[in-house]
DNA sequence: CTGTTAGCGCCTTCAT
DNA sequence: ATGAAGGCGCTAACAG
């Protein structure tokens, strides 16, 4: 049998209230021996606190709840610890739900999983959500926020890297070292992510007059596979001098087909991946990245669910770190 | 306001019980026509579950929980996935939470967070609990085991790969091929994982009468950045012709450091890593790897927990994947 | 097949 | 400063 209040109640002496406000409520709400006696008995007896009928009691939890992708694109580790630093800060925990890749009921059984359970606030890590599942989200007025995905189609906040820039900055980068002719590569076209990405590639190229050819733009799913499949569909006499790929891994596709073509890089083929997460510092040649802030998108998303900061959709900063897949 | 069961049961026309049972038990007691309506009442009313009630009152809960170390060796995925089969095919949620790395407050704080919340099960995936920790878990009194990680110190249930074997089949695997300097690389010394692959690499040495030189073996903790210590521990001219490398990262840590001392893989260097995640699909030289079954190990555990298998202690089998890195 | 009635363990006014 | 008592939403006997 599992001790309750009740127990420490009888064993202490005074009332289950104050033994539920001494372990609760910290407030001086008893006077000190009390609290003294029951934290002592408490333990003694090995008390167990059942968060679950706390919960019930005020209708609150204090848990945050993480939905990601289980993405190849290895980016959500920084994600959860920024969430975790501020999270903890606040005394909340944070649970992680795992809801697959593109798998509308996985999604959906995540989404209810944490609904039913009423925890405080929901951030969805680099997922869209479908027409039904968007609905059961806003129908359960659990606040959330949409992290490393900002788009039309989620609607509601997000915190993100600015999509139509990184395309843009990207492409400005090549172009100014010179390049006429740049690839983008492993974006997912039907997602608003996509999307952006390519209206900022075609920004910049336009701002320099310049007309992509017919396969320059190769899509894909940000994986590695899709950089693979991209730099064959160039083959082994490129139409394009530089390619932006548009994920860590979908970058190390192109440059280990490329090699396979016997191109060099970067002189016959610059490469520069969008993301640099971790994994290109362990990756020869060290791979040009615009790196995105991972961390501080965690960290403003929960902050910003903890109303810390003003709860207002958000761009977070990135940056062009020069490797050795570039000039 | 939420609408509840109550609110359910007075717009049906039935008493909570039923609409309880409706909802909940599916198991046919009620009449068809009383469910169909109670049903449409509910979606009419948007009616949620309040889980949190139904735990409290069945004092049973249908989440499993994960618990990993935020660890840069990424075989985190495979397992969960493997959790995750077993789980949802029984109808069962999981949550996962962060540990972080070697720290036993985020660990504290993991087990806390599950056990008050008196989860199913608990899975702890390559992670080895402190004394405090351990016997938290244990007066939790809630079904555990330790994934990926048998030890001494954990105690209780594993599933694992046999560590001994694995030291003693990737040192059996050079020697093989005529290898008589062979080093050990990247294995935190002080875990039971470490150790073991460490008497099943100096076993298969003594069969072939070796003695390993001073400095074979390198510890570290897995990473990548122990991978490049270890092969700058060998320096340009490695006393050994092939090394074990007891991670993926750390593999590719030796790799590029040899690579940066101008040594060929595997002619002048041959190397071996041991897990086999995806990772190294993306590397070049396609690295030789012991492949261990990360999913089998997620299922098994999970199985395990669930009994549906005997709950005993169980070694996965590996296998060794010859890639570019050896002859 | 369905309704009644106790709780599950804790929190929280309202008194004292 | 502390106790008494009702209730959070749901489930589970026990009747009927």
């Amino acid at each position: 049998m599992t001790v309750t209040i009740k127990d420490v109640a009888k064993a202490a002496g005074v009332s289950i209230a104050t033994v539920s406000r001494v372990l609760a409520h910290k407030v001086d709400f008893y006077a000190p021996e009390t609290a003294a006696q029951v934290t002592k008995v408490a333990k003694e007896l090995g008390y167990q606190r059942n968060v679950t009928a706390a919960e019930l009691a005020t209708k609150t939890s204090d848990v945050l709840a993480v939905i990601i992708s289980a993405t190849k694109t290895n980016f959500a580790d920084s994600i959860i610890e920024g969430i975790q630093d501020v999270a903890f800060a606040q005394g909340l925990s944070v649970i992680i739900l795992y809801a697959g890749e593109n798998n509308d009921d996985l999604q959906h059984k995540a989404l209810t999983t944490v609904i039913e359970r009423s925890v405080r606030a929901i951030l969805i890590v680099a997922l869209e959500l479908n027409e039904d599942n968007r609905q059961l989200l806003d129908d359960s007025a659990i606040p959330h926020v949409f992290l490393a995905n900002a788009s039309d189609k989620n609607k509601g906040l997000f915190v993100a890297s600015d999509d139509f820039k990184i395309g843009k900055a990207t492409t400005t980068y090549f172009l100014d070292q010179g390049y006429t002719s740049i690839g983008l590569v492993g974006m997912d076209r039907t997602s608003y992510v996509g999307r952006q990405r390519i209206n900022g590639y075609l920004a910049a190229l336009k701002q320099h007059d310049i007309t992509p050819g017919d396969n320059w733009i190769q899509g894909g799913n940000f994986r590695y596979e899709d950089g693979v499949t991209a730099m064959k569909a160039y083959g082994p006499k490129p139409p394009v001098q530089a390619v932006i790929a548009n994920s860590d891994v979908s970058a190390l596709g192109v440059i280990n087909t490329a090699h396979q073509f016997k191109l060099d890089i970067p002189s016959q083929l610059a490469v520069l991946s969008v993301d640099g997460t971790q994994l290109i510092e362990m990756f020869r040649p060290q791979v040009t990245a615009l790196v995105q802030d991972f961390a501080a998108i965690g960290r403003r998303g929960a902050e910003m669910l903890l109303k810390q900061i003003p709860e207002a959709s958000q761009f977070i900063d990135f940056k062009i770190h020069d490797g050795e897949s570039t000039k």
